[in-house]
DNA sequence: TTATTTCCATATTAAATGAGTATAGATAAT
DNA sequence: ATTATCTATACTCATTTAATATGGAAATAA
């Protein structure tokens, strides 16, 4: 039930365009560099970015990436649906139909119960909010232990 | 990101064993033509859930299985996490050692809060409270759209 | 006591997915 | 023109998941 790479690759080139948004187009070498991600993987994920309208970016010499708009727009929500391949937590939430036996399973409803809480505390968090944190985690106790 | 069909297998057998609880052991042959489970994954699915002291077993003609306690202490976060090989959104979440990053990452606390609050919502819903409800499902708007 | 019904355990396989690499091309500044 | 940069697709490799196969162990009842 993890998160895909491209999902946490994503979010965290997000960040360091945010970061640097006052330094004209980032070059993906210096993304790469700065947050550890193999070039051509990133390259890939850049490009979703940018289909998606989030990154925009300017070719040849000088050339690199930005932020399409303002990073208090753009939230963890919506970078987890744009990567992940299946968003919900079982498929027939949002594809009943999947499941012959949907129409009266005494579980769907939790199952989209807490993928609504979810993607609701996803999408109240946005790449303004993080790069705003202090960056200190605790390493304390674990949610799920 | 989504659950693995030993986590929706388990907690449909226990869903299971809880409507029959007044009949005994159920057999194997039971759960898995009402529930649409391959035999013998369901074995391997039951064997955990023993292990792990949610089911009882007896042996032999006329055994079967059955809940070792009431359907109202048995909770959705506790499959979950039985049966989920990570459990965490983020391998960080409860691992940061892992992550050479993680000690000023800015996205950490992110994923913890987002685990930690799947995990309230799953560890407040019991298999008493999914027996209990009603079992229509409206097959409206999907939370992830 | 022995045949039979049931659960128990491990090994293997097959398909899907995820993560990353390779190769080739297009664009624009100098 | 040359070169630095982004763009696009195809391919490979490893891991995980889902399921199957095979053989056993326990307990009941004829």
């Amino acid at each position: 039930m993890k998160l895909s790479t491209k999902t946490r690759y994503g979010t965290r080139i997000l960040i360091e365009l945010a970061l640097q948004a006052d330094q004209g187009p980032i070059q993906v070498s210096n993304i790469a560099s700065k947050q550890k991600i193999p070039v051509k993987y990133l390259e890939q994920i850049l490009r979703t970015l940018k289909q998606a309208g989030i990154v925009k970016s300017v070719r040849g010499p000088k050339g690199g990436h930005m932020l399409a708009n303002n990073p208090d727009g753009i939230y963890l929500g919506q970078i987890v649906r744009l990567f992940e391949g299946q968003t919900d937590l079982v498929a027939c939430v949002s594809s009943p139909e999947q499941c012959e036996m949907s129409a009266d399973c005494l579980v769907r409803s939790a199952w989209y119960d807490a993928t609504a809480v979810l993607y609701e505390k996803l999408d109240g968090i946005s790449i303004a909010d993080l790069i705003h944190s202090d960056g200190k985690n605790n390493l304390a106790a674990c949610p799920t232990l």
